[in-house]
Order: C-alpha cells, then sequence, then structure tokens
DNA sequence: TTGAAAGCGCTAACAA
DNA sequence: TTGTTAGCGCTTTCAA
C-alpha cells in the first residue's frame, strides 16, 4: 500500500514525471526535454511524450521546477493601498502583461507601512523572479538592500541607480495652475497626500513654483493621506485660507472636497474649482472632474517591461529612468474665479 | 571553486540550512527543528542555532519547503476584474487576512473571461493551498473540477457542495424598490450587469419580484457589462422607457447614468432618481449615491477564513454557504417622483 | 539522441 | 534531545 508500491497509486496523488517516464518507457530526463528543449529530441519521441503526458494530465510542477533551476515564474508586486484607485488600473495592466510573459504575479499591500512593505519583500524575495515596487514608502537605504538580493523596478520613486519609471506630474500640475490664474483664480490651495510619497513632494513643488511664476498666492493644506474622509475633512481649512481654487493631491480627495463644499453650500465650479490628480475616479464618476492624467496603466506596463526585459537579458540595465508626461484633462469642476 | 568546494563560497549564494547548521555545529535537521519546532529542542541548543542563523542573515527557502512538504503558505485570489472598484476593497481585505494567517497570495485577474480564468486556476493551483474565486465566470463543472484540486472557496457564486460566501443583495435591492415606491414612482427600470454574474440574477428577480408586488412596472435595461461608460451610453434607453427611477447593478454603472443624464440636462433626483449597488465608489465620490450596501470586504475576510479555517482542519466543510445580508443605504440621488 | 546520477534546500521518519 | 538518511519533483552535466 506505499506510494512506491505499485502504480496504481498514481490513481491519488498527481503524476510525475516519474510515471509520464515510465508510461512512455523513456527517462525522467527524456520527459523534461521532451518539454522544455524538443529540439533536442527525435520528433517521435517528443511526441511519444508528450502523448502520455496528455492521458496522465500530467503538469509540471512549477515548485520542484523552481527549486531545481533557481527561476519561479512569479513576479512580485507591492503597492501601499490596493484599495486607493490609483493601483487598480496599474495593477492591472501589470498582471496582464507578466501573464502574457509567462508568470504569476503575488500581490502584496504594505497599507502604507513601511515596516509592513519590508516584512512583505523580505517573504516574497525568495520565491519571485522579480520585484515591481510602488510608491514605496520605505527609506532608500531600504529599497536598495532589497533590491540588491532581487531584480526590482520602481514606480513613482525616485531612486538613483535603480531602475523606476516615474509618472510626472510636474507638467500635467503646472498646466493646471495655469489653467486656474487663466480663469481669474488669485489664490490657490493645495491640498497634500501622503507625506512620504514622491508624487506628493512632485506636485506640492510644482504648485508652488507655477503659482509664484505667475504671481499667484498658494496656500499648503495638510490631508497627509489619501482617502474621501480626509479631503472632506479639509475643506474647513480650504474655504478659512482665502483660496478660491483647490489642487488635490489626487481625485480621490476631490471627491472628499467636492462633499464638503457641497455641504457647506458652496457650489462648484462657480464659487469654487477643484481639480483632482491622477485621472482614475475622474474618468468613472460623476461630475466630470477636472484632474491631471497619471497614465498609471502605463507606468504598471512600462514597470513590467523594464522588469521581464532585465530578467530575460541578465544584462543589468540598472539605470533607467523613465518619465511619463502628464496633462491637464479639463473637465466640469474649474470655472472663472467669482467675482471676475 | 565549484560551490561545494569552500564555504567561501558562502559570500555570493544566499545561505542555507547546512551553513547554519555548520556554524552552530548541529546537523540540518536541529537547524530546521530549532526554526519550526523549538519545543522539542534543548533551549540553548535553540539559542545557538537562531543566534548563528542571525548572524549569518539566513531566511528559510519557502520553496524548498513547499516542496519538501506539499504546504505551500500561499493562497490564490482570482477575480473577474480587479480594477472594477468592487474588488479592490475585497482583495485588501482578503490579503491582510492571509498574511495574518501566514500566508502569500497571488492574484488572478480573469478579465472577465471564462477561459482565461480557467488557465489561471491551472497554473496557480500547483502553488497555492488554497483558492479564493470571486465571482467566477466559469461553467459549474469547471468550478467543480478546480475544486476537487484544491480547497476552494467561492465568493458570489452558488455552487452546491462547495463552501461559498454570496453577499445577498436581495434585502437590500427590495428595500430600494420599496424607497421608491415610497418615494412615487411607477415605473422603475434595472440596469443590468455582466450576464454570467450570479449577483446580477438575484438583483433583477428581486427587482422584478418586488416592483410586482408593489404593483410596479418595471423595464429591463441591458449594459451587459460593469462600466462607468455603458451606464453613460444606457441613458437614452432609460429615458425612452418610461421610468422615472433606475437601479443600476452596480455604483460603476450608475455613475455612468449620473453622467448621461446631465449632459441630457435631466436633473438628478428631481426629474430622475438613481440607486447604486455595492456601496464601494458612492462610499468615496461625490454626489452621495443611494445605494446598496455590498459588504465585499467582509465577503473576502469570510471566504479567506472559510479557506484557513478549512486548511487547518483537515476536515472538508464542504457546505458552507454564508450568506451576508444587505440593506440600502439612502443618500443624495432618490427623491419623490416628478409632477407629485 | 538518450540515460544515469547528482543536486536544488528542506522535512520527517527512524535510530541512537 | 539530536543525527542519519531518504526523499519531495525537477533540471542538468556527463557519458554512452
Amino acid at each position: 500500500m506505499a506510494a512506491s508500491e505499485s502504480s496504481r497509486a498514481a490513481l491519488v496523488r498527481s503524476p510525475t514525471m516519474g510515471d509520464v517516464a515510465a508510461g512512455a518507457g523513456v527517462s525522467r530526463a527524456t520527459v523534461s526535454r521532451a518539454l522544455s528543449r524538443p529540439e533536442r529530441l527525435r520528433p517521435e519521441t517528443v511526441e511519444r511524450v508528450k502523448q502520455t503526458a496528455q492521458e496522465l494530465g500530467y503538469v509540471l510542477n512549477p515548485v520542484a521546477k523552481a527549486l531545481s533551476t533557481g527561476r519561479f515564474g512569479n513576479l512580485a508586486l507591492v503597492v501601499p493601498d490596493i484599495a486607493n484607485p490609483f493601483f487598480p488600473p496599474m495593477i492591472r495592466a501589470m498582471e496582464g502583461l507578466a501573464d502574457r510573459a509567462g508568470f504569476s504575479v503575488f500581490l502584496g499591500n504594505a497599507d502604507e507601512d513601511p515596516a509592513r512593505e519590508h516584512k512583505l519583500l523580505g517573504q516574497l524575495a525568495k520565491q519571485v523572479d522579480g520585484i515591481v515596487l510602488a510608491s514605496s514608502r520605505m527609506t532608500e537605504e531600504l529599497i536598495r538592500e532589497h533590491a540588491e538580493r532581487r531584480p526590482l523596478v520602481l514606480v513613482n520613486r525616485d531612486v538613483a541607480g535603480l531602475p523606476r519609471v516615474l509618472v510626472d506630474s510636474a507638467g500635467g500640475v503646472a498646466q493646471a495652475v495655469e489653467h486656474l490664474a487663466g480663469l481669474g483664480h488669485r489664490h490657490i490651495a493645495y491640498l497634500n497626500g501622503p507625506s512620504r510619497s514622491w508624487s506628493n513632494t512632485q506636485r506640492r513643488r510644482t504648485v508652488q513654483r507655477t503659482a509664484e511664476r505667475l504671481g499667484r498666492s498658494v496656500s499648503m493644506v495638510a490631508a497627509r493621506l489619501s482617502s474621501y474622509e480626509a479631503g472632506r475633512r479639509a475643506v474647513p481649512a480650504l474655504l478659512a485660507c482665502g483660496a478660491s481654487a483647490v489642487i488635490a493631491f489626487d481625485d480621490l480627495l476631490a471627491h472628499g472636497v467636492l462633499t464638503g463644499l457641497a455641504e457647506r453650500g458652496v457650489a462648484v465650479p462657480s464659487a469654487f474649482s477643484v481639480v483632482g490628480c491622477d485621472d482614475v475616479l475622474a474618468a468613472q464618476t460623476h461630475p466630470q472632474l477636472t484632474t491631471v492624467s497619471a497614465r498609471a496603466a502605463e507606468a504598471g506596463r512600462a514597470a513590467v517591461e523594464l522588469l521581464t526585459g532585465r530578467l530575460a537579458s541578465a544584462v543589468a540595465i540598472s539605470d533607467a529612468r523613465l518619465m511619463l508626461e502628464t496633462s491637464l484633462v479639463v473637465r466640469a469642476t474649474t470655472g472663472p474665479a467669482p467675482g471676475r
């Protein structure tokens, strides 16, 4: 009754290469070759092996293969918050491309917590060929450390020496400021997102510089995290600072602001203008939010391409720095400054 | 220079159990025990082993462990479309719970395609301990087949004999119909979602029955898939059918409808009422959509609990059928029927 | 073109 | 309490 006693035991456990070998009257090595390097075998052998594999319902065991080759056929994808609408389109694009390249993907949700991010990367590293790390909140030092263990591509995080894809919101944000200035707004607020976010830093600076250049004043308002509620709660501060328009770190905050304004009877855009960022919520909700395109899906695709390219070539193209330009998408939540 | 030649080679490759064993002056088995069953070892031995493991920066290789034990420490999560706002909160909840239970998670995006779903499950099955399959579009037969290979829990798909978590939108949808009837609407439309969706079938039937019971007429409008654009395009049909209110398959469609109505100058809710489903977009966007709560996160959590419970107990609780009740959340997009 | 055999890093009887 | 040994299922030299 021992599993090794007779071939009838194969009925319960799934068939292995040995079973196929026995069935086809060849060695396990030959089965392996028939499946991975058929050109090195006589066609009729390959045929016979594939035939019996088919009959037995044999499926290659990826874990055994991985142990033997050191290659896993898996990618890791780590994001700070999968529930943030910025990420799903990116994840979707990544998963699709990874799949086409023959990889399965692990998803890690870091919960905006650098420590959890670190832990996730640690436990995933040993079963993936490469990692895409999006909007990391970890220190540069820690990121470098992980990048040494496994090929790693960053999204929206700018660490010199590591391959990275950056959605350059500067262009779009500058356009947003110009758009508002052109509409007569003299005082613009910027509603901040997560403080450790590279994107937030970039957007804040761009608002500041552009407004300065155009001679408009700017107020910085803190939300500190990206959420609808945070945006809603920021409205009193927004109104108090004297601005007549706000550029929010992202669409989620912008929607919160819309609600907060509505609750206070402030009409949009006639009394107050609102601009979002990322064009993700904006594209699938009403009202049509004026926003800065973020090209999340493209960024994801580019990151996976960089990663699989690097995995295939064995030549570490380490310092790739891909910038994706953005632009303003004017929709319905911006209008002329009040009293003009 | 062969890897086995001298221990100096350990500098390049990551340390194995053998390295730790050598360093601590014990056997590999002892290292293994120190890490997984420390209670079976003398405390000082455990200490010594952990110490040297620490020094060497040793991390257990999960793939080798999996090959040896047949347990992977991985779960698979397959959804039809990760970009559909219904899923991210669910995925997030699942990932969090899985992580706490010591599992990493593979994410599969089936793209609303049964064939892709099948393929994904096939390739993932060999490296996971269990599977959560959400809103499957596959045939019951195929689902059963996969459930035989690996422990599998369904979400929002009702297959007898398999453990499943169902968000029972009947309650909430019935309330929505009653709510609208109470507001004087005599003709209500239901905007359909994906035809293979269990949830859609359930919602459609509930609308029909409840409206019948209350003596209201119903029109069925097809959108066939869940997207903002589909909702928007459905507006002409919606207006043409003579209804004064719509219940949409989900929030995404509802938002599309809102935009379509706005484009035609139809005011919400004074001229037309809109109800969504899922309360996912609704909770983080403006305007505040009247919707049916979907408890996606809870459903995800329940599914993972069912799965890990089953994995731990080794007793197959096969026919669990968990229903999560829903209810209507009245917000700002429904109002009295026009002309009343 | 094919087979034999060693080994990937770990676990788990079985002994001691 | 600890070590020895035999795999887990696959790939990959090396020989034939």
